[in-house]
RNA sequence: GGCGCGGUAGCCAAGUGGUAAGGCCGGAGUCUGCAAAACUCCUAUACGCCGGUUCGAUUCCGGCCCGCGCCUCCA
C-alpha cells in the first residue's frame, strides 16, 4: 500500500516513492536539545515521526531512520556551566533521560542518533566546502557566515520573497530590526562557525577558521548527508524549524552538492495546553513526569498526542487525557472479547509480530485512512467503527485469531499497548487484614459491619471493589 | 506587513457536491446488600458570517469576521 503525505516544498500531498529492492527509505528528524526533559509537546512530533517510522516499516518501506542530539548550543553551554558540569556529562544526563522517556512512551529507536559534538569535522568540512564555492565568508568578528545572496533557491521551502530577505526588515512584531549589532553582510546570513567567545568556556574545536563552534543548522546538513546521503527520501521536524532550520539546511547542503537535500518535507504542527502556546511562565509545560505523577498511564499520553491529525495544532487538556484513557479501556475491551474468543493468551497476542497483507486487509478503512496523510484520527475512528460492529461471541475461533492478528498489526503502526494490566500495587498488610475483615463480614451479612469498615479503608486512601467471589484493592 | 494553519454537537475530532465517522462526557436499563465494575441501549434543530456557481454546498469560488503559528538557533 502507497503512503500519501503532504510535502511543505511542493505544498502539495505527494506519493512516498513505492518501495523496491534493497532500496531504505532514509528519513532524517530533527531531536532535541539535549539541556532539560523534554516536554508533551517535543513528544508530540517525536511521537507522530514514530507513528510514520512504524508505518513505513509494516509497509516495506524499509526506513533508515536518523534522528539527532544537539549537543551544543548556547542553551546548553549556559546551563552545564551554571551547574558546575562540563558540557560532555551536561548533556548525557539529559540524554540518558531523553532516552527513557522514549521507551517509555513505546517508540521506536532510531537506526542512528548522531550528535553533533561527535560529527564536528564534518561540519567543519562542509563549511570549507561552502567557503570554497563561495558561499561562506568570514565576518569581521571572525565567525564565518552563510551568504544567502549567493544561493539563488534560498527561501524555495518557505517560500519567501527574496527581496524582502535582503533587508529582512521586519520582526515578529512588525518592528523594525535592529541589525547593526551584527558583523554580517546581510541579516539573513547565518552562522556557520562561531568564534571562540570566553562566555563558551572550554568549549571550542579547531577549525580552520580559529577555535570556536559550529552554528546549530550546519550539523542537521552534515549528519544526515554522512548517514543518508547527499538527497534522501523524507525529512522531518516541527513546524517551527520550518523556516529558518530546514531552509538553512537545505541552502547549506544544496549549494555544496547542487543536488536536491530531501525529496520531501514533513512538518508537525505544534502542541498546544489548554488553548495556549506551552510555555514556562504559564505554567503548563508538562513532561513525562510531570503527567505520569498525575496518575495518567503512559499510553493515555501517547494515545492523546497521537490521536490529533499532525496538520493541526493539537489542544492537548487534562480532559483529552481522561478521553484517552476511555478510549483505551475500549480497546482493552475489545481485544479481550476476541481473545476469549480464540482462546488465545494475552502474552500470545502481545507477541505476535506485525504483518500487513494489502489484499486481505480486515480493516480496509483504517489503512486507507492512515496512509493518506497519516490521517491518524481517521484511521481511529475508523478502527472503533470496526470493532463495534463486531460480534466477537458468534465469530469461530479462527476468525477470532485472524482479526488479533491483524489487530496486532494495528495497535504496532500505533504503538500502542492496549492492554492493560491490572493494578499491581503493593497493598500494606493491615489494608489486607481491614478488606478480610470486611469480606467475612459482607458473607455473614453484617452489611452494616462491611459498609464501616469500606468507609474505614476509605479514609485510608483505598477503595475495595467487589466481584462475585472475592474482591480486589485499589488504591484512591 | 510577509508566509502558513484552522473555525463541525457540552468537549475532542474525521469526512463528503445530495442533509454528517469516531472518541469522551451525559442519560436509561440489567446486575450487584451498598459502592464500583461489567453488559445492553440511547440522546443531540453541530458544519463561523455573507454572497456566488449548482437541481442541490458543510463540502467548489469570492469577500468578511475570529483564533493560532512562523518570520535570527523553540518540536
Amino acid at each position: 500500500m502507497q503512503i500519501q503525505l503532504s510535502d511543505s516544498l511542493t505544498r502539495s500531498v505527494k506519493p512516498l516513492p513505492v518501495p523496491e529492492g534493497q532500496h531504505h527509505f532514509g528519513v532524517y528528524c530533527c531531536g532535541p536539545t539535549v539541556y532539560g526533559p523534554a516536554h508533551i509537546g517535543n513528544f508530540r512530533t517525536f511521537l507522530v515521526q514514530d507513528v510514520l517510522h512504524r508505518l513505513l516499516e509494516v509497509l516495506g518501506y524499509s526506513p533508515y531512520f536518523v534522528r539527532n542530539i544537539t549537543d551544543v548550543d548556547d542553551k546548553t553551554i549556559r546551563q552545564s556551566q551554571q551547574e558546575g558540569l562540563s558540557l560532555q556529562a551536561f548533556t548525557e544526563q539529559w540524554t540518558k533521560i531523553f532516552h527513557k522517556d522514549c521507551t517509555h512512551l513505546n517508540m521506536l529507536l532510531p537506526h542512528e542518533e548522531p550528535r553533533a559534538t561527535a560529527h564536528i569535522e564534518a561540519q567543519v568540512s562542509l563549511i570549507q566546502k561552502l567557503m570554497d564555492k563561495g558561499y561562506a565568508y568570514q565576518g569581521s568578528d571572525g565567525s564565518v557566515y552563510y551568504k544567502v545572496d549567493a544561493f539563488a533557491d534560498y527561501g524555495k521551502l518557505n517560500h519567501l520573497d527574496r527581496e524582502a530577505l535582503q533587508t529582512q526588515s521586519t520582526t515578529s512584531s512588525g518592528s523594525q530590526n535592529q541589525a547593526d549589532e551584527y558583523d554580517r553582510e546581510c541579516v539573513a546570513d547565518f552562522a556557520l562557525w562561531k568564534l571562540h567567545k570566553e562566555e563558551d568556556g572550554d568549549n571550542a574545536w579547531e577549525s580552520p577558521w580559529g577555535k570556536g563552534r559550529p552554528g546549530w543548522h550546519i550539523e542537521c546538513s552534515a549528519m544526515a548527508m554522512q548517514y543518508l546521503g547527499e538527497t534522501f527520501d523524507l525529512h522531518g521536524g516541527g513546524v517551527d524549524l520550518c523556516f529558518p532550520h530546514h531552509e538553512n539546511e537545505i541552502a547549506q547542503a544544496e549549494a555544496v552538492t547542487g543536488k536536491p537535500f530531501a525529496h520531501h518535507w514533513f512538518h508537525i504542527a505544534h502542541l498546544m495546553v489548554e488553548g495556549q502556546k506551552m510555555s514556562k511562565s504559564l505554567g503548563n509545560l508538562y513532561t513525562l513526569s510531570d503527567i505520569l505523577e498525575k496518575n495518567f498511564s503512559v499510553m493515555a499520553l501517547r494515545y492523546a498526542l497521537i490521536a490529533g491529525h499532525y496538520h493541526q495544532p493539537l489542544n492537548f487538556t487534562f480532559d483529552t487525557l481522561h478521553a484517552a484513557s476511555s478510549a483505551l479501556e475500549k480497546l482493552d475491551k475489545g481485544v479481550r472479547a476476541l481473545l476469549k474468543q480464540a482462546s488465545m493468551d494475552e502474552a500470545v497476542f502481545e507477541g505476535l509480530k506485525p504483518d500487513y497483507d494489502d489484499g486481505a486487509s480486515l480493516f480496509p478503512g483504517f489503512w486507507a485512512r492512515i496512509t493518506d496523510d497519516l490521517n491518524v484520527p481517521g484511521a481511529l475512528g475508523e478502527l472503533f467503527k470496526a470493532i463495534n460492529s463486531l460480534k466477537p461471541d458468534t465469530l469461530s475461533s479462527e476468525e477470532a485469531t485472524k482479526l488479533l492478528k491483524e489487530l496486532a498489526t494495528v495497535f504496532y503502526v500505533l504503538g500502542l499497548k492496549v492492554l492493560i494490566d491490572a493494578p499491581t500495587e503493593d497493598v500494606p498488610e493491615a489494608i489486607q487484614l481491614l478488606a478480610q475483615k470486611r469480606w467475612e463480614a459482607k458473607k455473614n451479612k453484617d452489611f452494616a459491619a462491611a459498609d464501616s469498615l469500606r468507609q474505614e479503608l476509605e479514609s485510608q486512601g483505598w477503595k475495595v471493589l467487589d466481584s462475585k467471589d472475592g474482591y480486589t484493592i485499589e488504591a484512591l
